[in-house]
DNA sequence: TTGTAGGCGTTATCAT
DNA sequence: ATGATAACGCCTACAA
């Protein structure tokens, strides 16, 4: 951050002053309370009245002032999204700003504006959520990366502030006597998780390894239990089908895949599944660094599909779903919530797999 | 977008009331106008006074409503950024969402919330903007992606809305007689190509293409103008240094290489620089596909670090710049516009090349 | 159908 | 130093 070359006048210029509906109330010659009921299509107006109101609103390019409006008693008509991740882990993901552009493509539909922050831990979110509520600043929240054990619902269903958990839980996890805190729009891993499997052990493959997401992540924690089903309900071992937790970075895709190569060469698995593009990409790196030849000595996976999946030699397998969409339901459930529709959750689309050149049969097969 | 599993009990709690700067004036037993000197740091409240209110204030959790706060003439706490951009170019593209964490580590240092919104297309930002202005909903904007003939940076300051131009012309592109209309955050992207060519040069290349990203964008024009400028320095001809602009996305990035590739093997540029990085990967792997290698037969360079070039074999020689540093320098220029500083024009960090495996000397080098 | 008055929570201007 | 009181712009009873 080097020199600072002033330019310019520096008188900044008089802002336009913006109209207010005394401005057009005088000018249309009636009552603020009638520019009001034309402009909110009330009744208790003569069409004529509300003609002329609306076309000098027009004229003077009104636009109701949103502070004065939230004020009263009515909505902020911001949604708030705070994404908690550390820096490092910000890198490369299309999957967030996908989601993102789906939830807008929502949420503008209807004039509601997306308040956004990153911030570091899960606690300054935690922090931000309680200002953002006693400050007014949104009317409703979307939670995103929910955790297993996650102190967020439970705040916002204490603060009483609309929310929509992006991923969480299943429906037929929550019984009767635990009900949902707040909504949620969740997507079928399990299902998910049942296709990758079914397309690699039709292949041949019997020793599958599973780099993992983070911890505590309630998505990682499901695509884990259902690996594992999956694999019982097809007389696979522990020994040979398992998971390792990463923290989603390529450093980290990179290392679980070396330590998995390293491996006795009998009891090696032959084929990874990546939980994100990134990490599915430094891996076959890896595996390309060392001779290992995708896909005939080994299959790799990756879950979410992007235009990182596109440009590799060879081509990545994806688990491919439709991010944008799945953010859209999730505005529109917020939206929901925001009219009163009942705490509910939702399901998503399920993901398809997309098979490509990384994955074939196994060695020997 | 499938079955709906109701869930819950549907009555949403009764909402936690939130404090008023009345609920304390009754607490403290002192009047409002007290409250609001002793929390806003005024003089005219005793210290003794001062203390208890904002004892009150910490117990009862209050939080100023910013919405009347806004109201009553202070600022809204927000700044805006819209992001314009057809849905498919948002793939994997780690520089903005860095960026965003920068922008947000200085704006909340000083408690101002990021308003953030994705469109299509140009006019519609440009309707957002006005919009936002005109509701009063942000204090100032962030505007990024500017181009050559740029209608924001004139309605912005038309509007009165303090703005920051992210990545727009350089100090000396701008004379006395036009002075700057908004502030402006820029790279040295001249200083930048230059140590590229250096690079490149150097080693020996000398037929060298240039995969630009989206006419009419500032930073293309300003890439494509100082290649050529680096290339006359050196001696180098037009047939020899050449630009073509893509749209960003990796399938255009792939389809110019294929393009570049398929030229006669004598005129064939030895090195191709890339925009991006999500560009110069499909490159490589363009390259990969046809069996030439790199860098023994092709030098790859992306503009613009991220895991992806670290994560491909070989690893990508690429132009590192602290992107969130960008975003802050940015964000505290806004700070410092909302504070009344004159419109200026400031520098960021020099990016410097990393060499990594992907450049090397040219073929019988 | 229309206008008047009061309130939302804060800041700012007056008196006291 | 403190406490009324009036803005800010919108919404909404209620009265005309």
């Amino acid at each position: 951050m080097t020199a600072a070359a002033a330019s310019g006048d520096g008188a900044r210029p008089r802002p336009a002053r913006r109209p207010t509906m005394k401005d057009i109330a005088r000018r249309a010659g009636v009552s603020e309370s009638a520019v009001s009921f034309a402009l909110n299509d009330r009744p208790g107006v003569s069409s004529d009245t509300r003609e002329r109101v609306r076309r000098v609103a027009e004229e003077l390019g009104w636009q109701a002032n949103s502070a004065a409006r939230a004020l009263s008693g009515e909505r902020s008509g911001c949604a708030g999204l705070v994404l908690a991740r550390p820096a490092h882990t910000l890198g490369v993901e299309s999957f967030f700003l996908q989601l993102v552009s789906g939830i807008q493509e929502a949420l503008s539909a209807r004039r509601v504006a997306l308040l956004f922050q990153v911030v570091e831990d899960l606690d300054t979110e935690l922090a931000v959520l309680r200002r953002w509520w006693a400050e007014r600043r949104v009317d409703g929240v979307l939670v995103v990366d929910p955790r297993t054990e996650d102190p967020r619902p439970g705040l916002l269903a204490s603060l009483g502030l609309p929310a929509v958990v992006i991923g969480g839980l299943e429906a037929d996890r929550h019984h009767a006597e635990t009900p949902l805190p707040v909504s949620n729009v969740w997507a079928d891993d399990a299902g998910a998780m049942a296709s990758v499997l079914d397309h690699l052990y039709s292949l041949g493959h019997r020793r599958i390894a599973h780099v993992a997401g983070m911890r505590g992540l309630a998505h990682t924690e499901r695509r884990i239990v259902s690996l594992r089903a999956e694999a019982a309900r097809r007389g696979l071992t522990e020994d040979e089908v398992r998971s390792v937790a990463t923290d989603y970075s390529d450093a980290e895709g990179a290392e679980a895949t070396r330590r998995i190569l390293d491996g006795p060469a009998r009891t090696r698995p032959t084929a990874i599944v990546y939980d994100n593009d990134v990490m599915a990409v430094a891996g076959a790196s890896v595996a390309a660094g060392r001779g290992v030849s995708v896909p005939a000595e080994l299959s790799v996976v990756a879950w979410d599909d992007s235009a990182l999946c596109r440009v590799t030699h060879p081509r990545l397998t994806a688990l491919v779903r439709d991010t944008p969409g799945f953010g859209r339901l999730a505005a529109q459930e917020l939206l929901a919530a925001l009219d009163g529709a009942p705490v509910r959750s939702v399901q998503g689309e399920l993901p398809h797999l997309e098979p490509r050149e990384s994955t074939g049969p196994p060695p020997g097969e």
